[in-house]
DNA sequence: AAATCTCCTG
DNA sequence: CAGGAGATTT
């Protein structure tokens, strides 16, 4: 089973890069880094090509890697596209001088082990104190990743440079909606974003001290490991001297044409970091590590979790009254360090799960910066200008608390959603990844997870998805005894978000996802909040043509079936509409009214407490008057013929549709720019 | 033929 | 409120 489940993983990854795959003699335990290769070998042009297709290669082998957990033998070291996964099995097969082979290249494999220990310890201290201490830390956050080299960094910065230059795309083509403060942040970011120096510096600081907060937990980290460094056997402590300098003197040369000298000690660290990992063999101390990455993980976890909720509230609230220029100024930096805080956040997880765990994460870590290369140009025009066209027109109660995006008064009134639960997916989002499954999110209390599906007060449609996904996982608690590694890479696979476009746009793109689970609110389905809207907009419109549908609910991706659906809910309103009419027309003649000008509808009659009972039930809606008209005249044309006996004609009933139909008003155009409830 | 509507049922 | 059936409209 084991080894047919290779060839066909082997087969796959082979159809997942195509043309490009190089030969790559490293074996997979030693490809720790996917962009180990030295930086000379790309061409300036072919970075983001080579990124692209390596992107993809991992991703696949992200989702095959939790076959590769449950494999214990078939794992083949010597195979390319094995190479990349990080299994559990490769971790072990790391620790045998067997599987080392074809890295035993360098002559100075044969150090004293001691001393290169100390002088490498003396480094690394020496970094972290360094890093500790780096005013520009806060700006290059994206460097803490343990786990990670130089390039890496940089070409995860390139890559997110592209990022932010489509995505500011769709924000240009929203000129009209964004006001005469709608300006380019290119052009005038300088001017746009001089109000909010202050808050981007105080952004900035938190995020600064969270970093701290990091650096002490890798330091934390590093004593552990020191103390145990000195208890390797000799054969495991050879291994790993030879790997490392073998690596470490690749990781020289490369360094030397590296610009940022922060990420090249920090690159460092990481590597030693994971020499040590290495070193330590990581059975032995599989147990410790455990312990320890769930605690530096929950405290991680909390730390990042405070400081970007802070950093929310404070966006939020600066961002009601500021142009989606004016916001994008302050939100590319949070990004970075959002993202920054995350892979942080991995890297010190890598450090006791030294591959397994990377093999989870790095793929996506890397692809949330890169993946912007990785989509087609239509995708990506679909997907950005979702991000941005979107926002305004988004349920107020689901994003606007916490969306840096300004928001178009509107005269209702709309709940915010708890903090909480924005924190706790963005939690999931740093600590997982976008694709995760958030059943397995030991964060999201139980109150979330016993959310149904149908709940309004859901912040993000993404947790709406969730519900759904966590449903059908919640059989599934993690137990804090297992291994994370286990349950992490459990997890991934299951990560099926029910929502078609969104995931595959997302997948391609999982910053993008970040930022739309932030800003917008995209819908593939309708939901409780549309079903309000559209009973609302009934006191209007009795019969909308679907083209007044499909205006007045931008945030809903139409198709045929949401087309039959939202027409079969105003079929729906109608019938109930009717029902009550015919009701209350016939009561009327059976209390003997004779002439029709007795009979009004006000706000008092029991036919408008039912009709608002049913359109309007929290009754936080001022029904227009026009309404009353509209129903007082229906349930005159019923009384009239009722009156006259034309009940009797099976489609009695037609004529006064007819009428009906004719009175429909406008609905206002708040309804087009926001929505309610 | 497809879209839409009403009516009926669950 | 959804689904289906049948009628009507476009």
């Amino acid at each position: 089973m084991n080894l047919s489940l290779s060839d066909q993983n082997m087969h796959n990854s082979s159809e997942g890069c195509l043309e490009d795959d190089k030969p790559d003699v490293m074996l997979p335990c030693f490809r720790r880094n996917m962009y180990d290769e030295p930086l000379a070998s790309y061409s300036n042009g072919s970075i983001i090509s080579q990124l692209l297709r390596k992107t993809i290669h991992n991703k696949r082998a992200l989702e095959e890697s939790h076959f590769y957990l449950s494999s214990s033998t078939a794992t083949d070291s010597g195979q390319e596209d094995q190479g990349s996964v990080f299994s559990k099995d490769s971790m072990v097969e790391a620790a045998s001088p067997s599987a080392h082979v074809s890295t035993r290249t360098s002559p100075e494999g044969d150090s004293p082990m001691t001393d290169h220990l100390q002088a490498k310890r003396a480094r690394v201290e020496n970094i972290i104190r360094v890093m500790a201490g780096s005013p520009n830390s806060k700006q290059h956050g994206d460097s803490e990743r343990c786990d990670t080299d130089a390039r890496d960094s940089r070409e995860a910065r390139e890559a997110y440079r592209e990022n932010k230059r489509k995505q500011r795309l769709p924000q240009h083509q929203e000129h009209s909606v964004g006001g005469p403060a709608n300006r380019r942040p290119g052009s005038s970011s300088s001017d746009n974003c001089n109000t909010k120096d202050e808050e981007c510096h105080k952004l900035k600081e938190q995020l600064h001290s969270m970093q701290r907060l990091l650096h002490q937990l890798q330091e934390k980290f590093l004593q552990v490991y020191n103390q145990e460094d000195a208890e390797l056997n000799d054969s495991d402590a050879t291994e790993v001297a030879v790997e490392h300098d073998t690596l470490g003197e690749s990781m020289e040369s490369r360094y030397i044409s590296t610009e940022d000298d922060f990420e090249r000690k920090n690159s460092r660290v990481t590597a030693e970091c994971k020499d040590r990992m290495k070193a330590a063999g990581y059975q032995a101390h599989q147990k410790e590590s455990q312990n320890l990455q769930e605690a530096l993980k929950q405290e991680l976890s909390r730390a990042v979790n405070d400081c970007v909720d802070r950093v929310f509230k404070k966006v939020s609230s600066a961002g009601l009254d500021l142009s989606p220029q004016q916001c994008v100024c302050s939100t590319p930096e949070m990004q970075i360090s959002v993202g920054a805080d995350r892979k942080s956040q991995q890297a010190s997880s890598t450090q006791e799960q030294p591959q397994a765990e990377e093999a989870a994460v790095r793929p996506r870590s890397l692809e949330y910066y890169e993946s912007s290369e990785a989509q087609s140009p239509q995708d990506q025009t679909e997907a950005l200008s979702l991000v941005v066209r979107k926002p305004a027109l988004t349920p107020l109660s689901s994003v606007t608390p916490k969306r840096p995006y300004p928001v178009h008064q509107t005269p209702f009134q709309f709940n915010y959603s708890t903090p909480l639960h924005d924190s706790q997916i963005l939690e999931h989002l740093l600590k997982y990844g976008p694709h995760s499954n958030f059943g397995g999110l030991p964060c999201i209390p139980p109150s979330m997870d016993r959310t149904s599906p149908d709940s309004v007060d859901l912040p993000w449609d993404a947790i709406a998805m969730r519900s759904k996904v966590t449903s059908s996982h919640l059989g599934h608690p993690r137990p804090s005894a297992l291994g994370a590694v286990t349950v992490d890479n459990l997890c991934l696979p299951h990560v099926k978000i029910e929502c078609g476009e969104l995931q595959s746009m997302t997948e391609r793109n999982p910053y993008i996802f970040f930022r739309l689970n932030v800003n917008v609110n995209i819908q593939e389905g309708l939901t409780p909040s549309h079903l309000k809207k559209a009973k609302l907009m009934f006191f209007y419109t009795r019969y909308p043509s679907s083209n007044v549908l499909k205006t007045f609910f931008p945030d809903v991706k139409f198709n045929r079936c949401i087309t039959s659906q939202l027409i079969k809910w105003f079929s729906n309103f109608r019938e109930f509409y009717y029902i009550q009419m015919e009701k209350f027309a016939r009561q009327a003649i059976a209390d003997g009214i004779s002439d029709v000008k007795d009979i009004t509808v006000s706000r008092d009659s029991e036919l408008f407490r039912a009709l608002n009972m049913h359109y309007n039930k929290a009754n936080d809606f001022h029904v227009p008057d026009r309404f009353l008209e509209v129903a007082e005249i229906t349930l005159h044309e019923f009384y009239n013929a009722i009156f006259a006996t034309k009940d009797s004609d099976p489609s009695w009933k037609k004529a006064i549709y007819k009428v009906i139909c004719k009175l429909d008003s406008d609905v206002p155009e708040e309804f087009k720019t926001s929505s309610y409830l």
